[in-house]
Order: structure tokens, then C-alpha cells, then sequence
DNA sequence: CCTTTTGTTAATGTAAGGTTAAACCTAATT
DNA sequence: AATTAGGTTTAACCTTACATTAACAAAAGG
């Protein structure tokens, strides 16, 4: 098969602008799905799985910041660049903290919007190319549904996770029997690393311990000063 | 552990701005090489290991953009900044091409280099995680794992161990049977070589010849003034 | 011997992790 | 507008893990 054209979703709601963009990104091989606010933005994304998303941050109804705030709910890792009409250093800040990979002012020129689509798919590609979509695990007698948010103690009623539960519990499972760092969780979940994001992080260890009790042999190992390690005993 | 700060190579030829970007970087915890000029950038690019480089692309000898591409050819991997004073479309463009990940134009604010950093730094955390070298050693009828810090006697139930007897135990497994000269612990582990560091490693392999007790075959020697020696007996 | 080096144990101080509850925030509902 | 509910962060307090230092005993080696 050939390969597949990347998939981006925008979210501009000036129609003009909106059809220009994305007539011009299809120009350039990419596929685009437009939506002209927060709330059709958010439908589409939960449709479909994206490349990358660009929003713009002024639109009424859902602003670009919250937008990307439940993207990043449903998907850690989708690259997102914002538009913005004017460069407030607390816009930008916030777009950083939201887990913006990049930013542009308007008006912008195309081409340079479309290096840094370029540069970030570039990143992408060489980046995360192991931690893949996987979205299912078996956790000793568990059963981890990371994309429905639900854990499963032996196939019988699930215990719903909430997202921050659920990419963590997810991390410690890719990282199986192996050791997770801190700093990984706390750079790709918190999107920051300080005292209070370490803090936090304890916490929903604490909560997944509970969550996991019921099997005895499903523990997380802390390795002090390193981070956590998921080990399933009795299968080794 | 002594988490290590990341390295910043800085080249900047404006010695009072570069002063204070440095000092700022600096501040927040990186650690930060700057030079002030292309040529000087290069030389010291080569002599050490960074996890992002500064360019200023305006410089005198050689610029910016011709200091990236030569960092390239070394390194496709390290991130790269541009500062540049003047936001024309074709140096933009220029920068991405040779692999820019940000770009900022001067002036700009601190904080928001800072979070861009941080995004980019967060960005790279992901692959460095798979890196496997030397961790696990068989060490008579013990088995030490040195990445997850456990020592296991036939099998049984691992023992943890701390950073620092992690270590030890490692460099004397590396020079198995063989001399392990104590200046070597002290100037690797202990990164200092003085009475009371010498003396805490001495508690350490106190510590290990504990550890070590169960196995009568395993043992760590002593030669006097020279350093400690990890015999396994009985495969000769 | 008698000085230096090493062995060992215990005491101390600090940092990291564990746990629980309260505070906070935002979206949804009344 | 006020309330509620879910999710997350912050705070407080407690426990455990580590590393260093001190103190004293025992070997080594000139």
C-alpha cells in the first residue's frame, strides 16, 4: 500500500481564511477536515484519528485553548500548533502549558506554516515511533481498556479510569515489568516536571494501587529516586 | 540520583545579551556553554554533548545557519533554536530546512523561551528511554539487574539497592576477578576523591559483602591501598 | 610497635514517596 | 445564579530510603 496522506484537523471560523487554508494544505498533499468552531472541532477529532491540529485560539463559543485542552484529554500526543491574531506572552505561555508544539501569529505566510507542519511531522516520525497505538492491555487479571477509559477486574464489571488515571496506568503497561522514569509520566502526562506535578503524580499512583488490589499479584514498585515499575508476578 | 541538568549550547556574539541569557538559563537549571562566535560555537559543539543548541543567526565569520548545517552533519538528532532580530520570510524558511525546531525573533521574552525549551526538551524525553547498555551481570549464584537496582540469589526474591550500592556493585562486576581500583569508585560514583568519601565507600562494601553473604563462593577482597577486588570462586 | 588503611555498626539529617483530605476548577444541571 | 459532580491539584503529615559521618575495632605494612 501507498502511503497514506497525513491527516490534519483545522479549526479557524473565519470561513474565508478557514477555505483558503485548507484548500492551500490540500494543495500540498494533505488531508483536511475544517470545522468552523470548538464544538464541530471537537465532534470531528473525536471521529476521526488525526496527524495534527491547528486551531485557532479566537473563535466563539470554545476558544482554541480549551479545544486543545480535551484533545489532549482524549490524546497525549497529536501534535498541535495554535493561530493567533495577536502575541500576548500569557497566550502563548498558556499554549506551551496546554502542550502547543508550536505557534503562529496571523497574519502569517503559508510557506512558513508549512515548514513547521513539515518540522513537526519530521518530529513525529523519528520521536514515538515504538510507543505506538496501543490501546488494550492484560494486566495480570486485568484488563486495561486505555481508549474507553475502563479497567476490568476477570471480565466482570469495569471500573471507569479518569484520564489522568488512565494514561498512566497505561504508561506503567507499556513499560511492563520494566522500569517507567518519573520524569517520562511527568513530561508526557503533566507536561511539566516540578515539585507539585511530582506530587500529584504520587497521588494517582496511590489510586492505581488501589484500583489494582484485587490482584495479588499485580503490584507497582517504586524504585527510588527513578520511578515505578508495573510487575505482574507468576508469569515469568 | 543525581539527575543530570541538561546541556545548552549557547552561541551568541553579543556579549552583554549573551551574558544574560546565560545566566538566566542557568538560573532555571540548565546547564549552558557559550560561545561567541560560528567558529568558536563548532569547536565546542564537538568537544561535548548537548541536548540543545541557541544559534544567534546573525554572527560574525560564520552564521548561524551555516553553523546549524555543520551541526547536522554531526548530529541529526540535537533541537535547535535560531534567535534572529529580523523576522524575514526566507530566513525563516532557511532555518527549518536545515532543521530548525523553533525559531524566536529578538526581542523576545525569556519566559517564553523557557517554555519553549521545556516543550522541546519534553519532546526528545520520549526516545531516551530504550538505550540499553551493560545492566545485568551474574555474579556467582546472584543475579544483579542494575537498571531496576536488584540483586537476586538464585532466583529467589530480589533485593533492592540503593543508587550508590547499585553502582559499586556494578563497576565491581565490570572488573570482575580483576582489580577495581578505588580512585575509579571515588572519581565515577562518588565524583570526588577525599577521606570522606573514601570512607562512605568503605560502609558501601560493607553493605555489599552483605548482600553477597549468602553465595560463600562470592567475595569481595580488599588490596591494601589499591582498591577492591569481586572474586566468584569455583569457575576457574 | 605504631601509623595508615580498612571493617563494621550506629546515629543523624535530608530527600523521596505514601496517604488522606481539603481546596479548586470547570462543565453540566437545576 | 446556584448547585452538583467529576477530576485534579495542593496541603499536611507521616513513613521509608539513602548517604554521610562518627566512633571504635581490626589488619596491614613499614
Amino acid at each position: 500500500m501507498e502511503e497514506q496522506n497525513k491527516k490534519i484537523l483545522l479549526v479557524e471560523d473565519d470561513p474565508n481564511f478557514g477555505t483558503v487554508l485548507k484548500d492551500y494544505l490540500m494543495m500540498n498533499d494533505y488531508d483536511v477536515v475544517h470545522a468552523k468552531n470548538g464544538m464541530e472541532g471537537f465532534e470531528k477529532f473525536k471521529k476521526d484519528d488525526f496527524d495534527l491540529c491547528i486551531l485557532d485560539v479566537m473563535m466563539p463559543y470554545k476558544d482554541g485553548f480549551t479545544l486543545a485542552k480535551e484533545i489532549r484529554e482524549k490524546n497525549t500526543d497529536v501534535p498541535i500548533i495554535f493561530l493567533t491574531a495577536k502575541a500576548m506572552k500569557e497566550d502563548v505561555l498558556k499554549g506551551y502549558k496546554v502542550g502547543a508544539d508550536d505557534y503562529l501569529n496571523k497574519p502569517f505566510d503559508s510557506e512558513v506554516l508549512l515548514m513547521k507542519i513539515k518540522a513537526i511531522m519530521q518530529r513525529k516520525a523519528t520521536d514515538s515511533v515504538a510507543d505506538s497505538k496501543q490501546f488494550e492491555f492484560k494486566i495480570g487479571r486485568f484488563d486495561l481498556n486505555s481508549k474507553l477509559r475502563f479497567l476490568k477486574f476477570d471480565g466482570g464489571e469495569p471500573t471507569k479510569l479518569s484520564p489522568k488515571e488512565n494514561e498512566l496506568l497505561r504508561l506503567l503497561a507499556l513499560h511492563e515489568n520494566d522500569l517507567m522514569p518519573r520524569e517520562l509520566a511527568l513530561t508526557k502526562i503533566w507536561r511539566d516536571d516540578n515539585y507539585f506535578t511530582s506530587r500529584s503524580m504520587d497521588v494517582y499512583i496511590a489510586k492505581l494501587r488501589k484500583y489494582l488490589k484485587p490482584d495479588p499479584d499485580v503490584e507497582i514498585l517504586n524504585i527510588h529516586g527513578e520511578g515505578f515499575r508495573l510487575v505482574v508476578n507468576g508469569n515469568d
